[in-house]
DNA sequence: GCCGTTTTCGGCCCGACTGTTTTCAGTCG
């Protein structure tokens, strides 16, 4: 039995291992994708599999899996393991899979490398490639041996991924830089940017431009270019300064469409379109979609959906996660943007450990448009923020009265970040917290405790008088602390029995809640308030990422509680249907 | 290993770049 309960997560790393693990031992191609695949459709499933099957459950349909594959699931759900894995492990040497991760090395050279040098791990790799050993090796040079010599630095440093507001300020300066080139059209970017994942690992650009030679000349001539690693006639690779990789592809302006469809990907996206297209004897690739030697379409992204037959598909739903089968059956959602958001419900102030006043937010605010500010600062449990105290807060609450008296245009809301206690209740008095209009409620403390407790804690919580959001649900921050350990089907359940709300936190940091916790609060009839976070007027920015995040999670306006005109939600704060089960 | 508007077997997305192979394999996106 496995020692913890085994999440989707968990699966999704058995698939994956089996996967790099075959290919080393050069299995069937499809084979591997089988379980490559696989691994992606459990990791983004919002239903918990090892939980559903304990309780009884029947494994549901799912693309891609079949029996055997489906078998395998009930396996490692209920020991955490399969038999599979073990027998691969015992047929090659522990870790030799992290070797697959080195650029430059493939599962060939994998292979030859542990047949005829024993090499097991990247650090037997490098001191190989630093001792001239592989360069002996067929099928290997000295530029090889130099290459792996670099690539395995950079592996054993671990680059890891950058959030996605990091990797904008980047690619935008770069973009901006190429837009100059003379003769250039378009420049945009692709890749998982485009697609708005919350971290990216490198950044993808695609430029039209009747004479590539020239682009590529001055795209590798960047200033921040530290190094080129590959440049062709149309595609070129190099690595920033600031250590990101950077890949352009030049096409013809009349490949716009299709280049661009290739370029943003996902890679599964991409295969499923091309399959359709298969299907309906056409090809596709990044210059256009033909049926035989007739270029059929490809001058934008929605004539290569039309050609198969489907309409335009966002980028951000581009991750064959049930996109294509809902636009074929043309139920794609219509994405919440930006411009649909009414206020922000979560901002704060010099008050607390913001950087600026109620009233210069207020105005920030409404110079984005929005109409309505709830102002929410810490309360006093978080003294490292400067969290108020109920006199502090009474104070604030007489301060937001005069303010509306004169502000126009915009309504300030008086709120409150309220930390959840480890005990399920809330670290101010129930009399002070119905003189606010809206109450979010944080868990800032005790992130250690068993994924029961946390959820009970949560639970609680949603059962006190006043609380209306549960601010970011998982309490990540995006590379450096692992979310606490919730079940959040249960949260979502009864958030939507008392009538609660789920805070999507735009903060570049969290993106909390995540992608796949959207579609299930959707499923379940939850509203998701995408809030900023803002401790200065600039923070108002985060909103952009926020949206982001929900559009990857299906969200449409209706499905946002702050997309909502100020009466409808204050309607919706005041009357909480109270507490069940 | 999956799957069926050709198919329950025989297919499975498609092309660019590098290095060392002198005609293409390996890797990558």
């Amino acid at each position: 039995m496995p020692e913890h309960a085994v999440h989707n997560a968990d699966i999704a790393r058995v698939f994956g291992e089996i996967a790099d693990l075959l290919e080393i031992e050069q299995a069937n191609p499809f084979r591997i994708r089988a379980y490559r695949n696989a691994a992606r459709i459990v990791e983004g499933l919002q239903l918990d599999l090892a939980a559903r099957l304990a309780g009884g459950g029947e494994l549901p349909k799912l693309p891609g899996i079949g029996a055997d594959l489906g078998a395998k699931i009930h396996e490692v759900a209920a020991s955490g393991t399969c038999a599979l894995l073990e027998k691969l492990r015992r047929e090659l040497p522990a870790g030799i899979a992290d070797l697959l991760h080195v650029p430059g090395l493939g599962p060939k050279r994998v292979q030859r490398l542990y047949q005829e040098l024993d090499v097991q791990t990247p650090e037997q790799l490098y001191r190989a490639a630093r001792d001239g050993r592989l360069r002996a090796l067929a099928g290997f040079g000295e530029k090889s041996e130099l290459k792996i010599l670099r690539g395995v630095e950079a592996h054993l440093k671990r680059p890891g991924r950058y959030k996605l507001a990091v990797a904008a300020q980047y690619a935008e300066a770069y973009a901006d830089y190429l837009r100059r080139i003379p003769g250039v059209g378009r420049v945009e970017l692709a890749g998982s940017f485009r697609r708005m994942r919350e971290t990216v690992g490198d950044l993808d650009m695609l430029i039209t431009a009747a004479a590539a030679d020239q682009v590529m000349q001055r795209f590798t001539a960047y200033p921040e270019v530290r190094q080129v690693l590959s440049r062709g006639d149309t595609r070129a690779s190099v690595v920033l300064h600031a250590g990101i990789q950077v890949d352009l592809r030049v096409v013809a302006e009349a490949c716009y469409g299709a280049a661009l469809h290739y370029f943003t990907g996902s890679k599964a996206h991409n295969i499923a379109v091309r399959r359709l297209g298969q299907a309906r004897g056409l090809k596709i690739n990044e210059y256009g979609v033909y049926r035989g030697a007739a270029r059929v379409a490809g001058d934008t992204e929605e004539s290569v959906y039309a050609a198969v037959g489907l309409p335009y598909i966002p980028p951000e739903l581009r991750e064959d996660q049930g996109e294509i089968e809902a636009a074929r059956a043309g139920t794609l959602p219509r994405l919440v943007e930006l411009g649909d958001l009414r206020g922000d419900l979560h901002v704060h102030t010099r008050a607390s450990d913001g950087h600026a006043g109620i009233r210069e937010m207020a105005q920030a605010a409404a110079a984005r448009g929005l109409s309505y500010l709830a102002i929410t600062e810490h309360s006093r449990r978080l003294r490292l923020a400067h969290g108020l105290d109920p006199q502090a807060l009474a104070r604030q609450i007489d301060e937001i009265d005069r303010l509306n008296a004169e502000l126009a245009g915009i309504r300030v809301l008086k709120g409150v970040e309220v930390d959840i206690l480890a005990d399920g209740t809330l670290d101010l008095p129930d009399s002070v917290l119905a003189r606010l209009d809206v109450v979010v409620g944080a868990v800032h403390s005790d992130f250690q405790l068993s994924r029961e407790r946390q959820t009970e804690r949560i639970l609680k919580a949603f059962d006190q008088p006043h609380l209306h959001i549960l601010a970011h649900p998982t309490g990540r921050l995006i590379e450096r602390r692992e979310p606490y350990d919730v079940d959040m089907l249960r949260i979502i359940r009864k958030a939507r029995a008392c009538g609660r709300f789920l805070e999507l936190n735009a903060h570049p940091e969290r993106l909390d809640l995540l992608d796949t916790h959207c579609r299930m609060a959707k499923d379940e009839g939850v509203l998701v308030c995408v809030s900023s976070d803002a401790h200065s007027e600039l923070d108002f920015e985060h909103l952009r990422y926020g949206i982001g995040q929900a559009r990857r999670g299906w969200l449409e306006k209706a499905d946002v509680l702050n997309a909502r005109p100020l009466a409808a939600l204050q309607r919706l704060l005041r009357r909480p249907p109270r507490t069940q089960p």
